[in-house]
DNA sequence: TTGAAAGCGCTAACAG
DNA sequence: CTGTTAGCGCTTTCAA
């Protein structure tokens, strides 16, 4: 782990007038040495401050232990606007340090991706787009990764994440009664936890004879928020469905502007939790995910693919449904 | 970047019917060969899919361009907890991502970092404790650091921070009255910020005819905070100022269990700021710390010493301060 | 018991 | 114009 120059191994060599041989098993306890000539090569290295290089190590044993974590498009705040976020760096950070391996805070971007030289062992990727460069990337350069939540387009291999689906279907029969019509308003590039989301709501949907009717919000922008919110009131739904907390935020702040009540008016619901979510106003209904469990999952089976074990499988992590006022329970 | 094993530099140059001084330059376009030559040799360097080892590269160039990062403790929810550290990590890695530079998440515990085999080019590391052993581990291993906040036991070369000296005096002038006995609540391991308020809130008093008694929370416990409360507020102090965020808010609750108000019977103020700060029941006054700018300053700063300054200057970045409710101003 | 040498993958002198 | 060679710093056969 040193980084300025000098002191090598021949140098420790030479001032304990060893072979380099000699060295390398002392201080490794490898070769069998008398006790003498090992504390002798120890003493002199430890004067001469010497340390094994990390680089030449790895070069022999071709890998350095880094594993990348590719979040989120550089320039954008990443950990701190999104718990979601930090609580994966968090997890996945201890889970690998407590192997031996280093995690690297990589950019969800390639141009700035390239333009680094760090030999990784592995990644992981949070949050994959459709077609995601990153992942083209690392499959070009043999960079084994898991993602959490997938690339739709791609065969994806390896990837872990929350049952959104599931989740959303149970919070919605939960919450929502028969033959209501739902808005489900996106934001933002597609990711598939969106697509599951809507799977679960379009699964609900058929269950419960409603429909779900999707609006794209360009912005968080309070225009375009505003025009969502407007368009969908306007059209009879009686309950929203926000892709994220913070949108869901959003939309209660534009709902309450124009004077619109949740749950009285219209249900809101979340898809993502988070605790803003709790002390809102009005506090709103969503599916509790799991990011703690889900990065020491997948960092457990990037390890186990560094090791050498063959693609994990695919997962879903079964989640917990939060029901508060915005959107209370119908049952019972 | 490569990762996996295969594909060397040699084979191309087998591949292609040239030597490996001619891949070299081929594929890096430095000695003059001619175009014909070179697009052979591309095409089979991409053909085979070669990627030039990063770790080899590393080895000749002595760094591969990584900085830890050193945050906190590890096994403590780092980011998740404090937006300071998560802006912090944000900022820093964007920087250094910026100038091609590679952040790794550090644990700030040298058990597990002398797990680790990371050739690191520079480190930053995050409010050192006092002898910090972070950092002896970093010096034994010749790694060049830049700490925020700084070792008190320490001639510490090069470190940056908020100037929280002058902001909680500044603070003070504003909220506190002449003649007031003012509670310092600390918590957890001496840390040099701790250590400038103490300073700051000192000068105040020798200033202003008051005294400044310091109390110790065992932890963040309800009964060890109401413990503080109950003696700092036997002994009329006139204001209690919290260390961090955290700890004023669980001071705030403690005091709202006692039915004791802010300001009513006691100003009450938070060395540092945060965004929950300005929506509890009470909005508390604090002293708005700029981690951003902080961390782009020292990662700027670990970048020159890795590419051969000597060590940076000590800087103390100018704060602003925040008056709210519960410590409002007594000016005008 | 110790050492010489090969090799990890690459680039830069230096020859040819 | 292109190839040979010498490292970068280390470990690991394989000889002595």
């Amino acid at each position: 782990m040193s980084t300025k120059r000098k002191t090598t191994i021949r140098d420790v060599a030479a001032a304990a007038g060893v072979s380099v041989t000699t060295v390398s098993d002392a201080l490794s306890g490898k070769g069998r040495l008398p006790e003498e000539t090992r504390r002798r090569v120890q003493s002199e290295a430890e004067k001469l401050g010497y340390r094994p290089s990390a680089i030449a190590l790895g070069l022999r044993e071709r890998g350095l232990g880094l594993v990348g974590l590719c979040i989120t498009p550089a320039g954008e705040a990443i950990l701190t606007d999104v718990g979601y976020w930090a609580t994966i760096v968090t997890h996945a950070s201890q889970t690998l340090l407590s192997e031996g391996l280093a995690p690297v805070l990589l950019p969800h971007n390639v141009d700035l991706l390239s333009t680094l030289k760090v030999p990784l062992d592995g990644a992981i990727v949070v949050d994959p787009l459709e077609g995601d460069p990153v992942l083209t990337f690392f499959e070009r350069n043999r960079v084994r990764y898991i993602t959490i939540g997938r690339d739709l387009t791609r065969d994806n291999r390896s990837w872990l994440d929350d049952d959104n689906a599931n989740g959303l279907l149970r919070l919605l029969q939960r919450t929502v009664p028969a033959r209501t019509n739902v808005a489900f308003v996106t934001i933002g590039p597609l990711k598939s936890y969106v697509v599951d989301a809507l799977n679960g709501a379009n699964q609900w949907a058929r269950g419960s004879d409603s429909s779900i009717r999707i609006f794209h919000a360009e912005s968080s922008d309070r225009a375009d928020i505003g025009h969502v919110v407007s368009s969908a009131l306007g059209q009879g739904f009686g309950a929203i469905v926000a892709q994220h907390d913070r949108l869901a935020l959003h939309l209660l702040s534009a709902m309450t502007e124009r004077g619109i009540e949740a749950p009285k008016d219209v249900r809101l619901i979340s898809v993502t939790d988070s605790p803003d979510l709790e002390s809102a106003s009005t506090p709103i209904s969503a599916i509790r995910q799991r990011p703690a469990q889900l990065a020491e999952l997948t960092a457990r089976g990037i390890i186990e693919m560094i090791r050498g074990k063959p693609d994990i499988e695919k997962t879903l992590l079964p989640l917990e449904i939060v029901i508060r006022k915005s959107a209370p329970s119908i049952v019972g």
